[in-house]
DNA sequence: GTCTATATGAAGATAGAC
DNA sequence: GTCTATCTTCATATAGAC
């Protein structure tokens, strides 16, 4: 059976028409959410015809799963460029929090976050996707940065993955319930510069070194 | 133009035909996520035909504002309740993040959730609706909470709003999005009570009179 | 106002030629 | 493997009788 090139369909992450397809649909289930996305359009934003796209995925629920898992993925990537300035536990945590809020409102991230909440009645293993390979290693991060961070004396940590998950949640906040929520076009900069001190304060409050 | 009893469709908060299509829309809405819910099983849901159903209502969409509408004046009224112990603090911030959180984990609250998040780029009025009603009004409350207790020197607290923002957003965190993501049935007992000790102790490191 | 029956259109999926 | 053309199904919305 040598010389197989059938080809199993999905997670062909080589073939550029699969690249392609992924996406087009990437940015159509972005564009118009997954129930009033259609095959169709699908199909003509790749550039290819319908019985092509249908070669390469099973059909729309494994086109949107892999869609999902290909995004993670590449979110993942861009959370793992780490490099935070350990010296300064203050401006590291800043550090930290900015980051991760300037990508949270990308309108990319945005929109795959309210697709996989949306979809996850009804395709469970997109959430678990998602939750791995974003929340979740991001506070595996942050917690390694705490425990880190406490084993050099700065701070005082005894559980750092729930104090982690404390930290996120808080500097994610309303600021970011209000952008999901489609009120107002964007935070004023300096509006979010004053939320993360003032949280990055309240965490140092209780875990800095006395 | 006396007794002109036609009746303008939509907001018939008395009229039992129109609760009884409301209420069959929240149970269909609530399973199906918006996209796959059909008018016809609503209509079949609530013992009605079609016809029926859009005499009061002009389409899917109005069906949808106005069942997410009502739903959130019901979640107002429960996040109403209020008689929090205000001599004991820490006892009375345990209990707001506790009754709230027991809100939120709600599959009912969980599914609304889920639905708006979705839907609010195609109905921009729903999320500002669910904004006003749940998140901003409880916001609100644990805002007011707060000042109060400032005013007793029991608390140091410069902007009461943000500051309930941090503690709200805290208790809500990873365990919320587990749920949200459909990770893990419910997170135990034990588990929350803990998470709740700790939020409130972080708080109170940083706003708790010294 | 309410029902039965139907028009209309769109979307997912496929058959067959190249 | 890829395209054009089509099949089938189903959902929104309405027409007409009571």
């Amino acid at each position: 059976m040598a010389e197989q090139s059938a080809a199993a369909p999905e997670a062909d992450s080589v073939n550029p028409k699969a690249q392609q397809i992924l996406a087009a649909a990437r940015q159509v289930f972005i564009e118009q959410g997954y129930g009033p996305a259609s095959m169709d359009l699908i199909a003509r934003t790749a550039g290819v015809s319908k019985a092509t796209l249908y070669a390469h995925f099973t059909g729309k629920d494994a086109l949107f799963a892999a869609m999902v898992g290909a995004e993670c993925r590449r979110m993942s990537a861009v959370l793992e460029t780490p490099a935070f300035d350990e010296s300064d536990i203050r401006a590291a945590l800043r550090q930290i929090a900015g980051q991760f809020i300037d990508h949270l409102m990308t309108g990319r991230a945005l929109a795959i976050y309210r697709i996989v909440v949306a979809e996850t009645p009804r395709f469970p293993e997109v959430g678990r996707i998602f939750f791995e390979a974003g929340p979740n290693r991001l506070l595996g991060r942050v917690a390694d940065f705490l425990r880190r961070a406490g084993e050099r004396g700065v701070l005082t940590v005894p559980a750092p993955r729930a104090a982690a998950a404390q930290f996120i949640g808080m500097v994610r906040g309303e600021i970011y319930l209000r952008r999901l929520l489609g009120l107002e076009p964007a935070a004023a900069e300096g509006e979010l510069d004053r939320h993360i001190d003032a949280c990055v304060e309240l965490f140092l409050s209780h875990y800095g070194r006395r």
